[in-house]
Formats: structure tokens, C-alpha cells, sequence
DNA sequence: ATGATTTGACCATT
DNA sequence: AATGGTCAAATCAT
């Protein structure tokens, strides 16, 4: 069959897809801070902007649902029953929901890492292209089962080079993005070009094969395979392989802090201001005062064409941190485009992964 | 037209 | 032989 789509079926289906994922949104959320609840106890303008951000989920999903997509954030019906009032006129709505969705992924990244982070060690730094062996229903474990790697000195085909080679492996969860498709791996910051996928025994959805945009042009030996939990489709783990080099001779760090790390070091600066509600502070820090981070704005030289890291560390930690968030989850959200699959598929949970009925 | 994604085939490793 | 990782042609999106 041809599977074509008029434009308005799509353009009215992304709509659909954007209310569902709003409101999906604000069930998580709604979850996720009834979970969390003890360790933001002493924190009440997150649990303030949290009640927030689920109110403000729902109430966009409706105001959709009821045709008004220009109301995107507070309805100008002024039903706004809760007292968050700090307006900044001099942002754009649409660009606070933006920035609203990219606090709530933030949060749910600390949240999500922090408690991973108390059970277990969050980054499994496997030496070796580790095989991940997991067990049904083993709570969410991952096995890792190093394997001797060390001879690879074998059929040496010039076509394939030896797959395992002994490369940096390093191995993170992350939530899937609540805004946009869900599907996709949240950003960490480079762009990825997948080159595969593969249904893998044991595991209800596949994996996904990605490497560096840039391998091509720069010789960038990043890769990173991305694969969801059977049994929390709403975590990705992803390893990644070998380094970035790409962006070399730029002024960007070489290789970025990995997404556990920036967790870190976020969770830390919203725990260190009590009062100041840490996470509106670098929102408007970082869009009011926009001019001292210029975070993707920059002449296309070198790989700058869509390489996205040039914030300078050393100018301040949170800026640095909160561009690089910002950035990397504009930039999932805006590459969202087919996510119904997965949204309407996760009620047929026996089956496995299907993108959509397989043409005969 | 160009670049990204999909997907079956191929290959290495176990 | 089974499995996972990669290639590359076909397809899709911009």
C-alpha cells in the first residue's frame, strides 16, 4: 500500500500527538512527584513549580483539545488557580512552554538520576563494548557481562573492523522526552545520524544504532546505541562509543560532561539555593539575560554547522548548564514527528515493537 | 537536490 | 547456528 499521507492528516495528527503527549505528560508528572515528594520535601518551589508544571500540562492539553491552540501556557481566561504570577513580559509564551517542558525534563532527569543514583551507580562505565544481558523482570538490573575482547586480531575483513574493540563504553538511562515523540532518544547535546536497528532477543523494542553526524566529515568515531527498558519503556539506556573529535577546533570542551554529570552538577546547584527556586532562576537567568550565552548562535565555520557546544565551561557553570539543556531539548522537541506509533502501540504492551503494520 | 531514516543483507563473534 | 553490529540501497523529509 502506499503509505502516503495528505498534509492535513499529519498536521492534524501531530496536533493529536502533541494533546496526548501533554497529557501523558502531566499523568507522569503527577507520579513522578508523588514519588519524589520525600527527597523535594524541603524544597517548596519545586514541589510548587512540579505542581505547576502538571496543572499546566493538563490545561494545555485541554485548551487544545478545545481548539484554542494559541493559548498555549495560561489561558487568557485567566484560569490560573495557582499563584504563580512572576510574569515576564519580555518572553515570548510559546517560548515559555518551551522552556517549561525543558524544567519539567530537567527535573525528571535529577529526579529520575538522583534516586537511580542512591540505589545504584547511575553510569556503568563498561570497558568493554559490555553485552547487556538482562532478565525479564529482574526490577530493572542491568547485567553487565564483560567479555574477553582483548584478542580481535581475527578475520580482519576490510569491510567491518572489529566491532568490540575496546573503546571507552560508557552506559546511561535516561527518561524518554515527554514533549514531542517519545520515541526519540532525549538529546545529550551532538547530533546523531542512526545507520541502524535491530530487534534483540529478550527485549520487547529494538535498538537503535547511532553515530555522529560528523564521522563523514571529521572523522568522528562516536556511536551510541539506544535501546528502551523492556520493563520501563519510558527509560532509554543508552552506550555510547568512543569519543568526540568533531568539534575539536572549536572552543568547546572535547568531550561534554555526560548526562549524569550534568544531573550532578544541576542537582547540586538547585539543593544549594533553598529559596531561590533554583529552577525558574536559570530559566530566566539564561533567557532574560540571554545576550552572555550565546548557545547555538555562531558562523557556520567547521563542524559548527550543526555541532551545538561552544559554551565556555569556565565562563559559569550554570549558564553553561543550563544552555546545554535548553539547547539539547529544543532541539528534541523540535525533531519530533511520529510518536503515535508508540503512544497507541503502549496499550498493546504483548507485542512486540511495531513501527506500524508491516506492509505485505 | 541533499541529507536523514528505514530496512534487509552481510559479516564478526560467540 | 544464533546473535548483534554495520553497511548500503531504497525511501522519506526538507
Amino acid at each position: 500500500m502506499t503509505s502516503q499521507i495528505s498534509r492535513g492528516q499529519q498536521k492534524h495528527r501531530e496536533n493529536m500527538e502533541e494533546i496526548i503527549s501533554l497529557i501523558l505528560n502531566g499523568c507522569r508528572l503527577a507520579g513522578e512527584l508523588e514519588s519524589n515528594l520525600p527527597n523535594i520535601a524541603n524544597q517548596p518551589e519545586m514541589i510548587a513549580s512540579a505542581c505547576d508544571e502538571i496543572i499546566n500540562s493538563f490545561l494545555s492539553a485541554r485548551e487544545r483539545l478545545r481548539g484554542q491552540t494559541s493559548a498555549l501556557f495560561y489561558p487568557a481566561t485567566g484560569q490560573m488557580p495557582f499563584h504563580e504570577q512572576h510574569q515576564q513580559p519580555q518572553i515570548d509564551p510559546n517560548l515559555q512552554e518551551l522552556l517549561r517542558s525543558s524544567v519539567t525534563q530537567a527535573m525528571d532527569m535529577i529526579q529520575t538520576q538522583i534516586l537511580a543514583a542512591q540505589r545504584n551507580p547511575f553510569e556503568i562505565g563498561d570497558q568493554r563494548g559490555g553485552r547487556e544481558l538482562r532478565t525479564g523482570t529482574g526490577g530493572g538490573e542491568i547485567l553487565h557481562q564483560p567479555m574477553d575482547v582483548s584478542d580481535s586480531s581475527r578475520g580482519s575483513s576490510s569491510q567491518q573492523r572489529n566491532r568490540r574493540s575496546s573503546e571507552n563504553a560508557r552506559t546511561v538511562r535516561q527518561p524518554a522526552p515527554r514533549i514531542g515523540n517519545t520515541e526519540i532518544p532525549p538529546e545529550d547535546g551532538y547530533t546523531w545520524r542512526k545507520y541502524g536497528q535491530k530487534e534483540i532477543l529478550n527485549s520487547r523494542y529494538p535498538r537503535s544504532y547511532y553515530r555522529c553526524t560528523h564521522q563523514k566529515l571529521y572523522q568522528c568515531p562516536a556511536k551510541k546505541r539506544v535501546q528502551r527498558l523492556d520493563d520501563d519503556p519510558y527509560t532509554f539506556e543508552i552506550t555510547y562509543h568512543g569519543d568526540h573529535t568533531c568539534h575539536m577546533s572549536l572552543t568547546a570542551p572535547s568531550v561534554l560532561p555526560s548526562a549524569a554529570e550534568i544531573t550532578q552538577e544541576m542537582s547540586q546547584s538547585i539543593t544549594m539555593q533553598p529559596s531561590s527556586t533554583g529552577l525558574g532562576r536559570w530559566l530566566s537567568m539564561d533567557v532574560a539575560g540571554g545576550s552572555g550565552s550565546s548557545s547555538s548562535s555562531m558562523p557556520g565555520a567547521g563542524p559548527s554547522s550543526t555541532a551545538r557546544y561552544d559554551h565556555q565551561r569556565e565562563a559559569g557553570g550554570d549558564q553553561y548548564l543550563v544552555a546545554s539543556l535548553a539547547d539539547a531539548m529544543f532541539n528534541s522537541g523540535s525533531s519530533s514527528s511520529n510518536s503515535m506509533e508508540f503512544l497507541f502501540s503502549s496499550s498493546l504492551e504483548d507485542q512486540k515493537w511495531q513501527p506500524e503494520d508491516k506492509k505485505d
